[in-house]
DNA sequence: CTACGCTCAGATA
DNA sequence: TATCTGAGCGTAG
């Protein structure tokens, strides 16, 4: 079993080592999705064997209880701060948004597919109209969830 | 302990 | 409709 960190994402530094064809592979698979293919890349990068170390990245109770029901919103489904409280019986609306603020593996985990109950929400640490909320609006889109 | 935040329902104009 | 308020609560510092 593989895993992979955040930062080794950056592709600068690796924590273990990973071959350079798992590299490519991962590398088509967000082309892929991004070019509009209907592919969930959480399911899709589990088949080939890449495991996100969640627990390094999340260490509170809570944090991983939101990260765990998110894993399981695929694509073209959509849920909401309100939704995943009720599920993991919190009303910490924004504290799960806090959570999802430092998702380092967006797209991947998708805190897109979170909306807020009334309009979109955050992405990324921002709740304007920066370039971070356009890209959540073009995924949901892309998704045919607006 | 404090202050903050990718929220929400309700109030107000 | 749009904007404002306070409740709500987990977390980082």
């Amino acid at each position: 079993m593989e895993y992979i960190k955040a930062n080794n994402l950056k592709l600068t530094k690796y924590k273990y080592p990973i071959e350079e064809n798992l590299i490519s592979d991962l590398i088509n698979l967000i082309k892929n999705y991004l070019s509009g293919k209907k592919v969930n890349l959480y399911d899709k990068i589990n088949d080939l064997n890449v495991h996100l170390n969640i627990k390094d990245e999340f260490s509170t109770d809570f944090a991983l209880k939101v990260i765990d029901h998110l894993i399981n919103v695929k694509y073209g489904e959509i849920t909401s701060y309100s939704e995943i409280g009720k599920v993991i019986d919190s009303r910490a609306y924004r504290a799960i948004g806090n959570v999802l603020k430092r998702n380092p593996f967006p797209l991947i985990i998708p805190c897109h597919r979170v909306k807020r109950k009334n309009g979109v929400g955050g992405y990324m640490g921002k709740i304007n109209n920066e370039w971070q909320q356009n890209l959540k609006k073009y995924l949901l889109k892309m998704e045919s969830k607006i």
